[in-house]
DNA sequence: TGAAATGTTGGGGCG
DNA sequence: ACGCCCCAACATTTC
């Protein structure tokens, strides 16, 4: 008999077993499978991972070696240039295949389309997979044959040819070779930070496939129903925090819609408008995705050009105070501590911030941008310059420039028993409820019942809003004449 | 997936 | 009693 050669299957955004065409058909191929992950620090373009997101990757991959080995297999993990390291393992095992599943970020495909251009001239297989996305992005086109830059008839056009595939199931058992090709060691590749500052991260996540199937079953039980309110409350447990799962491909978002679908199904249609609020969040995702991939430039560039000339403040001690969370804004404060602390924060929190940022003090969104990507657990290249350039008004379907959050008025509309504020800014946790989102407003009285000094046990605010208000709207003047 | 300014309305106090 | 004014409350527009 002859023996099917082995087939290499490269893990990268796809860190799961169930819904993973690719693995699949390595095993439906019939010889053995060589999982194998390559951390790729050398790929021009690339966005290197942050501190968060290391952290994440590292425990992730764990999980996916142990879940591999549970059928029989394991990862093997190399770093260096990608198509190096596949010829080295393709020729170590003697792989007569090699599959993936698709990544979107513009860097990484273009990545990929040369090491498949690489290894067909060579004669092998190589093919890869849908998966990460509901739809892939170059299918849904407006009637015109353009992209979609508005999301909501961006969702119609998703929805219209029906649910998205169904998630395939793991698979049972995974053939291994008789001797897998060397691994690295994972702590050897340093992801997990030297000093620890992830003692709290550790306590609020777990990475991995089970852990992220596990969290989407405990939101449908406990959160769906109330979600399309409760999602906008940073002091309730109101939203899915799939992110990071998603984003390292831990879970498939075709498995978050179809297990959706059969929650309420099986529960009842009161949960619809729930249900489909959540899966309208989460094609915001794709519809990000849509964005970098027909505009490549989205994390870089604005997409409106007009804001190329958008005067923005040099305000490195405003940057400093917004990342450490001390601008005197309680809500925005606690925000930025959460997102320090947790390596996460509430999507209306992001939102708040964000304007803050931008509006308040001036600072262009590629500053917020990079900070998120360092300090966020779900960094996502799509979704996080889609968001940021979403609040500047520079991007697709963008807010208005004029829509400037007012940082008291959100609290108190979102955090109205400032839960969330005391949380995270422990200081204020004396200060009557009335006063928690302007402490400054409150009288000497209160603020010394309450153990507050403003400017020592927490900031005075570091900008007056209603001036700020005003000197962004005037800076945003200055570009109008020439909108895009 | 705002906020602030401006406009309108209607109830009630009061001369 | 009546009209005037004040000002919430709500609606509209403007940024």
């Amino acid at each position: 008999m002859t023996m099917t050669s082995p087939a290499v299957v490269w893990f990268r955004l796809d860190l799961r077993l169930t819904d993973n065409g690719a693995l699949l058909a390595a095993i439906a191929r019939g010889g053995p499978v060589i999982p194998v992950f390559i951390l790729d620090e050398v790929s021009p373009g690339s966005w290197a991972p942050g501190g968060a997101s290391r952290w994440w990757l590292h425990h992730s991959l764990a999980a996916l070696n142990e879940a591999l080995a549970a059928r029989g297999s394991a990862l093997v993990l190399r770093r260096g240039n990608p198509l190096d390291v596949l010829n080295d393992v393709i020729e170590q095992v003697g792989a007569g295949a090699v599959y993936w599943n698709r990544c979107y970020e513009p860097w990484a495909q273009r990545r990929d389309t040369e090491i498949k251009a690489a290894l067909k001239d060579r004669g092998l297989t190589a093919q890869s997979f849908e998966g990460h996305l509901l739809r892939e992005p170059w299918t849904i086109k407006t009637g015109a044959g353009k992209p979609y830059t508005v999301f909501t008839p961006f969702w119609k056009a998703l929805q219209v040819n029906g649910d998205p595939p169904r998630p395939k199931p793991a698979p049972d058992a995974i053939p291994s070779p008789e001797r897998m090709p060397a691994s690295d060691s994972l702590d050897a590749w340093r992801l997990l930070p030297t000093i620890p500052w992830d003692q709290t991260i550790r306590a609020c996540w777990t990475p991995g496939e089970e852990a992220a199937l596990a969290r989407l079953d405990a939101f449908l039980d406990e959160a769906l129903g109330g979600y399309d309110e409760d999602r906008d409350r940073p002091d309730h447990a109101g939203t899915s925090r799939l992110s990071p799962h998603l984003h390292f491909g831990e879970l498939s978002p075709r498995t978050v819609w179809h297990r959706t679908l059969a929650h309420v199904a099986r529960l009842g249609d009161y949960l619809t408008g729930d249900a489909m609020s959540f899966l309208r969040e989460l094609a915001w995702r794709d519809f990000s995705y849509n964005l970098l991939h027909h505009f490549p430039d989205l994390p870089e560039r604005n997409l409106k050009s007009n804001f190329d000339a958008f005067p923005w403040a040099d305000d490195d001690a405003g940057l400093k105070a917004w990342q450490k969370g001390c601008t005197g804004y309680p809500i925005v404060d606690a925000g930025m501590r959460e997102l320090w602390h947790t390596g996460w924060m509430h999507n209306r929190v992001r939102m708040i911030t964000a304007s803050f940022l931008i509006k308040d003090l001036l600072l262009p969104w590629q500053a917020g941008e990079a900070w998120f990507w360092d300090t966020l657990v779900d960094a996502d290249l799509a979704s996080n310059s889609a968001s940021w350039q979403w609040v500047a008004g520079s991007g697709a379907d963008a807010a208005p420039y004029f829509r400037i959050f007012n940082p008291v008025l959100q609290g108190q509309k979102f955090d109205p028993d400032g839960a969330y504020v005391r949380k995270w800014v422990p200081e204020l946790t004396d200060l009557p409820d009335k006063f928690l989102h302007a402490p400054w407003q409150a009288p000497d009285p209160v603020l010394k019942a309450a153990g507050i000094t403003l400017g020592t046990t927490y900031p005075a605010p570091i900008v007056d809003h209603a001036a700020a208000r005003n000197r962004a709207l005037a800076a945003y003047e200055t570009i109008k004449s020439t909108a895009a």
